[in-house]
RNA sequence: GCCGCUUUAGCUCAGCUGGUAGAGCACCUCAUUCGUAAUGAGGGGGUCACAGGUUCGAGUCCUGUAAGCGGCACCA
């Protein structure tokens, strides 16, 4: 006999070897049809399997979140299914679910097309409406192999393969003939998956996502429980897409890209205007965190690349340049070696450390042509890079420090974090276990002094040593990796840094690589995709723009626009022969957050009439208050920050 | 780098099965001076990504190259 609890706490007793189903059916007949899944102890089980054991149980339904990841796993088993149908020798090999939907993997010598999407679609809904069985079946190791290989298939044969010999596997049967080699569970039946689903692109993809191997065909697809999730999915992907960095860069006049330069950005007036706010922000920031600025070249000779280690391992994604005398030089992908040659300079002391060595960057690597993507992935960037050099003992403190310097300035930028990621050793690494079980627990416990539980990372780290990232939220849910901070134990020894220490001795600092915005072309496009273009009031390239009724305002909306500026305010004049109603369109589409409109009452009055983007009253002041209620409004957040702080002190004192 | 798709005016796109290019917005000119999301009229603008090929004839068909896009791999 075996106990099972149920959600509202009673607790039953019943048969060994039980199923689901029959639970079910002893508590409502409807509520057996219904079951698709059953949960045992927050496993997930087939409906006709009999359970293994008493628990926590409960049943669910297909429309349970719960069920939602089957949902999308059995969807791509039936896609499958149709392409096999479709497609006579196509080999399946892995298809799981994944955020959102589903993928399959297939081998076929032809590809697919677009136009094959629509026709498997409609297969795939055919099956749903045979309403086939899906039956586990297990399956001696062997004989799977055996029959995967008499069939052709012989991915899932090697799949089976990697299984330890005497273990049985299981298989599950969809309809009379068809068989896949699946862990499970699944729903009881096709009809259960329901037909809200969507196939979606066309991917090439690696088998077993090494490049060295096979390059098979993905198709993605999405799958939901209901029409309305699957619609409201579809318009979050639009929304999505009017975010677009490249079409708002490109709209909003920020900057472009051109064939000639791959991965490598032109900078407009109003983009390069963001930039200066977002540098001068992390700056500030920086100076008041006790960072140095330094700024080291651009072009290095190629020894001493040799030196630091990256010409072995990074020379083919390096740009590379020689002189007329022969030299061979490299533009610098990173700035670490570089700030390692000012600490060297002159002889330093424990008393130095730690010290905080800051450079806006500017990083060539010749990335992979299909890496690139807008600004999030160039060929030419400027990190925001730091690199602390301390002792041993002040790696958690820095670290702690790093963590909430970082999360502040994240916050004033409006950026959600989802969470941060520890970092853990790779498989190829340097370094003994001794050293990784050190440098880890550091890692954790900064960020847990710093109120952060990481989300361990397995294997994600930098061959030398752990690292923290910081993954962003954006504001319509998307996950972004901005900010970083790794440990770094190698680069100071081939570079021989050393201090002089309390005991007079020479030691090897141990330095710390760190970004808040990782690269500054990266983070403006966040931002851009963030605030979809509409910049808070301190991050707008063009703040205001002072807009006329009638040409008899001219004069006078130059003198606002003058006293904005005189403000610090970043002003436009919009004296154009239109209507108003145009120029306020046209502006707030161009998502100027404040617009001035002055017309002959204005003037007369020396008054403004302020619209805010997004709302569509209007403000009326006089000149010299809407000037300083818009400075003021426009202060950046950290310099807001500690006026307010200077007047608080004032109060208390 | 690999797989697939795409490339027509500054932007967004139309151009059926081959018969030497079209719209809206933007731009320029003129008229209009109009109080909070598009005033009207006129005008200029394209080696149809590039290079070959098939054809009497190619934006349209074929091949190659490049770039862009979506993935994969990569990301010090």
């Amino acid at each position: 006999m075996i106990d099972l609890i149920f959600p509202d706490g009673s607790k039953r007793q019943y048969d060994d070897g039980v199923t689901g189903k029959q639970v079910a059916a002893s508590i409502a007949p409807s509520l057996a049809k219904r079951a698709a899944l059953i949960k045992l102890d927050g496993e997930l089980l087939d409906v006709d399997r009999p359970l293994p054991k008493g628990g926590q149980f409960e049943i669910l339904s297909r429309d349970s979140a719960a069920a939602l990841e089957t949902l999308r796993h059995d969807t791509s088993h039936i896609m499958a299914q149709a392409v096999q149908e479709l497609f006579p020798g196509t080999q399946v090999t892995i298809g799981p679910s994944i955020e959102d939907g589903f993928y399959y993997d297939f081998a076929r010598d032809e590809p697919f097309s677009l136009d094959d999407l629509p026709k498997i679609e409609a297969r795939m809904k055919e099956i749903v409406d045979r309403d086939l069985p899906l039956v586990r079946e297990v399956w001696k190791r062997d004989e799977a192999i055996a029959h995967f290989k008499s069939i052709g298939e012989t991915y899932k044969a090697e799949i089976i393969e990697g299984i330890p010999a005497g273990e049985d596997v299981s298989l599950y049967r969809q309809g009379d003939d068809w068989k896949d080699l699946c862990r499970g569970p699944h729903f009881p039946s096709t009809k259960f998956i329901g037909k809200a689903f969507k196939l979606t692109k066309l991917a090439g993809a690696y088998w077993r996502g090494d490049h060295r191997n096979a390059q098979l065909q993905r198709i993605y697809g999405t799958a939901w429980a209901s029409d309305a999730d699957l619609e409201a999915h579809v318009t979050r992907l639009e929304e999505a897409e009017k975010r677009d960095h490249r079409k708002i860069g490109r709209a909003m006049d920020l900057f472009h890209m051109q064939e000639e330069g791959r991965g490598m950005v032109f900078w407009h007036p109003k983009g390069l205007t963001l930039w200066h706010t977002v540098e001068s922000y992390i700056r500030r920031r920086m100076d008041a965190a006790g960072y140095v600025e330094v700024r080291t070249p651009q072009v290095l000779d190629r020894v001493f690349w040799e030196k630091s280690g990256h010409w072995e391992k990074y020379r083919p994604n390096m740009f590379v340049c020689e002189t007329e005398e022969g030299e061979e030089l490299a533009l610098k992908p990173m700035n670490c070696p570089g700030h390692v040659q000012i600490f060297n300079h002159g002889q330093k002391s424990y008393r130095d450390l730690p010290l905080r060595m800051a450079e806006f960057g500017a990083c060539h690597r010749y990335e992979p042509s299909g890496a690139l993507h807008g600004l999030m992935r160039v060929r030419a960037f400027t990190q925001d890079d730091g690199h602390i050099f301390c002792r041993e003992d002040q790696i958690e403190e820095e670290t702690t420090r790093f963590i909430e310097l970082a999360s502040s300035i994240h916050a004033d930028f409006g950026l959600e974090r989802d969470h941060i990621a520890l970092a853990t050793r790779p498989e190829v690494r340097a370094g003994s276990d001794a050293f990784w079980d050190k440098a880890e627990a550091q890692m954790l416990s900064a960020a847990r002094k710093a109120g952060v539980e990481p989300v361990i990372a397995e294997g994600d780290g930098a061959f030398y040593a752990p690292k923290l990232d910081f993954l962003l939220k954006d504001a319509i849910g998307r996950q972004w990796a901005c900010g970083t901070i790794q440990l770094d134990y190698v680069l100071p020894e081939r570079l021989d840094a050393d201090y002089v220490g309390e005991d007079g001795q020479k030691h090897r600092p141990v330095m710390l690589h760190r970004a808040i915005c990782g690269s500054m072309e990266r983070f403006i496009g966040v931002l851009i995709e963030n605030f979809a273009g509409a910049f808070p009031l301190w991050l707008a390239p063009v703040q205001v723009v002072v807009a006329t009724i009638t040409s008899d305002a001219d004069d006078y909306a130059r003198q606002v626009a003058k006293a904005l500026v005189a403000k610090g305010l970043r002003v436009e004049t919009d004296l154009r022969n239109e209507k108003i109603n145009y120029k306020v369109r046209e502006h707030s589409l161009a998502k100027t957050p404040v617009i001035a409109v002055v017309g002959r009452r204005e003037a007369e009055l020396g008054q403004v009439a302020l619209r805010r983007l997004g709302s569509d009253g209007q403000e009326i002041l006089d000149l010299a208050s809407a000037a300083n209620a818009l400075a003021l409004a426009a202060t950046p957040p950290d310099i807001a920050r500690n006026a307010g702080g200077v007047e608080r002190a004032g109060e208390a004192g």
